[in-house]
DNA sequence: TAAATAGTGTCTTTTAGACACTATCGC
DNA sequence: GCGATAGTGTCTAAAAGACACTATTTA
């Protein structure tokens, strides 16, 4: 063990240490797309760029009671899906200080998506697309309202990235499908949230079998309701056993 | 945005931070079993206790190289695959004070494993054993060469877990299987290699059409030595295209 | 009854497991 | 040639894709 080591476990809070923080990646779908739902920052450096929501870990706070306060006080949302994706540490990723940061990934129903657009009023759900198909990575584009790219600050591009490729791997295997979708769902919805997700067509039958024989779906005897001709039946996440 | 939060942008260093350190969870194989590096704290808290090697990341330094210095000094080993495995920061992880840590999985050869052992006298390898086939998760137990069972320190036997966790569930799609494999091996070890973490046998023509048919592996034209029977081909993989 | 989608039966294709067989090396 | 493991051919079982068909509801 060095001095400075030594040193540093003795008394650790002499050494100079880096700020954490934590930004969320909150993805909600629209459109049969993926949007993120992002703020523009009013200031330097990166003024009039696209930020996700974040903040920092107080000094008696988990990183993910960070992460519940942000998606409160910055997106107006009581709770999401929220899971932990990486932490984002190179020495220049923010120009102001060193920042180490733990990028969340964050998942929003309709209904979800709705109420933080009422609530916070200054984020913009913006459409992301995926260039690529199946896992390979590749750069993805986020996309304005009006089709237009946008421009990313610090290094929040590739949390979004990392995102959605996390998003398509766990699809089919976690339950994170169903984080997207209202307590009551239909098996087409839940094949057009893992088509939008996937960005690829899948075959009804197929994907009807392999979530049934799953066992993770219990059908409610409930039909959905308003539509125009033969109501699905609704289905619900069975806890996991 | 809040008077506090404002303040904390203006001027964050006024504001209290958690440490930020890295842990290592570096595996190897030894007969056939995988094994973790451990060293012994030899005082409070948690003195007596099995810990995996760590050291903060400091100011001017990258979680990643924090890894690799730690990899370095604790472990003496001038590299190895190293990727992010989570961060952990419950307020009592540590009682000394409040550390935020990232665990790194660290994956070592035969060799490599020989030459930490060697180099670092004070590590042991510990086995570990995974009650659970599969996927599904568990408490793993560390035990001691002596078959003893391991008190570990700090939240460190979860982040083994969590090790033996992901390595399970990335071995058969990506390529963290040759990083336990010198350059060279034959199919008959790499085969050992994916039964020995995943913890259950696997049958053989269908594993070796699997890793053929994924193109990653090349053969090289040379055959194993040393063997009193018909010796094998020598594979080597295949850089990403 | 028409329109529209829910839901299924079944054939084909692909992939994995089982198991036996042949091939090749050192001794 | 013997022993032992490398490496393969092939049958079977399970899963996924294709596609057409029936079922059910509203208007």
């Amino acid at each position: 063990m060095t001095e400075a080591e030594f040193l540093e476990e003795y008394d650790p809070a002499a050494y100079e240490r880096p700020a954490l923080a934590v930004d969320l990646v909150l993805i909600g779908l629209r459109d049969a797309r993926p949007v993120v739902l992002l703020l523009k920052r009013d200031r330097l450096p990166h003024a009039g760029r696209w930020t996700l929501p974040g903040g920092f870990v107080g000094i008696d706070e988990t990183p993910e009671a960070a992460a519940g306060r942000v998606l409160r006080d910055k997106a107006g949302l009581a709770g999401a899906h929220l899971e932990q994706l990486f932490t984002f540490g190179a020495l220049d990723r923010d120009p102001r200080m060193r920042i180490v940061s733990i990028a969340y990934l964050g998942l929003l129903t309709e209904a979800g998506l709705a109420e933080a657009l009422e609530r916070a009023p200054f984020l913009v759900a913006a459409a992301i697309h995926v260039p690529w198909a199946g896992e390979a990575g590749g750069p993805v584009s986020i996309l304005s309202p009006g089709r237009e790219a946008l421009a990313l600050a610090f290094d929040h591009a590739d949390m979004i990235a990392l995102a959605m490729l996390r998003l398509r791997g766990k699809l089919d295997y976690s339950d994170v499908g169903f984080a997207l979708l209202p307590e009551h769902f239909t098996l087409r919805q839940l094949q057009d949230v893992h088509e939008a997700i996937l960005g690829t067509p899948l075959n009804k039958p197929a994907f009807r079998r392999r979530m049934l024989d799953r066992g993770r779906l219990a059908p409610t005897g409930l039909r959905e309701a308003g539509t125009s001709f033969r109501p699905a039946e609704l289905y619900r996440v069975q806890r996991s056993t």
